[in-house]
DNA sequence: TTTCTAACGGAGCGAAATGCTCCGCAGACT
DNA sequence: AGTCTGCGGAGCATTTCGCTCCGTTAGAAA
């Protein structure tokens, strides 16, 4: 009946199941993030390699599933913040603010008006405000962001760049051959945007330009007759 | 039987259906912006003030639909290619043609993939691309455009520009009270991107920087017992 | 080894969404 | 007045989705 040994430990099918929660957040990140607002239940288990029937043993509710994710991904701001804070160069650390929570941003966004939130997220939330502006301010004041430049727009900034078109539609065509090239791409975009943001001039920008192929092959239609068929935009 | 009057002119039935069709295609730009991929028949029906059945009356089908919305669009990229290689300064030529697309580009990323090409669109889209592979050359010779900045980045920035997460998540809220501020901040966003694009320093940034309600206020569901529920991200 | 049972995977159910058809109606021409 | 083109939208068939339920599996106990 008890489920602990004498010492207390996990029993190994505590410790699956716990392998099987981590899995599942991984997973609702990724699908949010590529799926959008219309992630499904099943698309998530799959992702996970979990049963639908599991993932709702841990949750009662998809909304639970998501309320969880926002808090994991809350506390992923609030490092990222006193990561950038500990970086003795204001502007590394702000730069590295920026593309590091760029990577991980894009799964938030569709959920945002669709949960309740408890009373934990908002104190969570208003501490990484916090930690988040004063990276910004202690680049304002090192004369490293351009002066016009307030935390707002940085966090727009971030949002705008968060979500790529590209690797999302990408994904979804399941075109993994492309999305090295597509991730290098998003990487100069980044970091195009982040030179405007400088007050003085740009550093060359990471990386080899992206070839056309990202524009002209999301074209093609899988079932597709024509072999060859181009087109950008 | 016949539709026309003696002088051939269109009979005030066929007007209406005229402005029917342009109201469709403007609602479909609309609609595929907002609700990306999944947008629906009815919902562009009804943005456009028209009946389903008038739709597809037009349009055998929703694929058929997005297939004229592409030609049409596509029209719309060249001429803001020609438009800017018209104007005499190369920086404002490009920086006019990125803003300009940028405007109307929503549309076409949900689509891309799902609809087979016409040898037309092939054509419209190549000439397209030359225009702005002209466009970009020009301001690369002139010095204005930072030299690592190749045609597909350029082309690429304004595709992660073209989708705002803030703007559509604020329509399909209702909160049309906030687009004046989102608009202003999609806008300085932009101008923060461009002048990552420049080969030297930045002018200001335009309009007044956008207010923490972007953020905050968009976290509200709807129907929400609290007041004041700010968060961010 | 045998028994027990916690945890697992996924078929399937009812509800909701969606593309499209079909039909009754309004109003513009003759 | 009569005709008939074009209109709006209810409804159908299909798909999708959140979630429940149950038979199966594999570690722990005896």
């Amino acid at each position: 009946m008890t489920r602990m040994t004498a010492d207390g430990r996990k029993t190994a099918r505590r410790a699956e199941a716990e392998r099987n929660d981590h899995a599942l957040l991984a997973a609702a990140r990724a699908v949010l993030a590529t799926d959008g607002a219309h992630a499904s239940v099943a698309a998530i288990a799959k992702h996970a390699g979990v049963g639908i029937g599991s993932l709702y043993r841990r949750y009662p509710t998809k909304e639970a599933l998501f309320q969880r994710l926002l808090d994991i991904v809350l506390d992923d701001y609030l490092t990222a913040a006193e990561t950038a804070l500990a970086d003795p160069d204001p502007w590394n650390g702000l730069s590295g603010y920026v593309t590091t929570v760029i990577a991980f941003a894009g799964s938030l966004g569709p959920i945002a008006g669709t949960l309740p939130l408890t009373p934990a997220i908002l104190d969570k939330n208003r501490r990484a405000d916090e930690a988040v502006a004063a990276v910004i301010d202690r680049a304002h004041a090192a004369g490293v962001l351009r002066a016009d430049a307030s935390v707002i727009d940085v966090e727009l900034l971030i949002e705008q760049l968060g979500k790529s078109p590209l690797i999302e539609q990408l994904a979804k065509q399941g075109r993994t051959d492309l999305s090295e090239a597509a991730q290098n791409a998003h990487t100069r975009i980044t970091a195009i945007a982040l030179d405007g943001l400088r007050a003085t001039g740009h550093p060359p920008l990471p990386g080899e330009p992206p070839g056309p192929e990202l524009f002209t092959e999301r074209w093609e239609v899988p079932g597709s007759s024509e072999g060859t068929a181009p087109a950008g935009h």
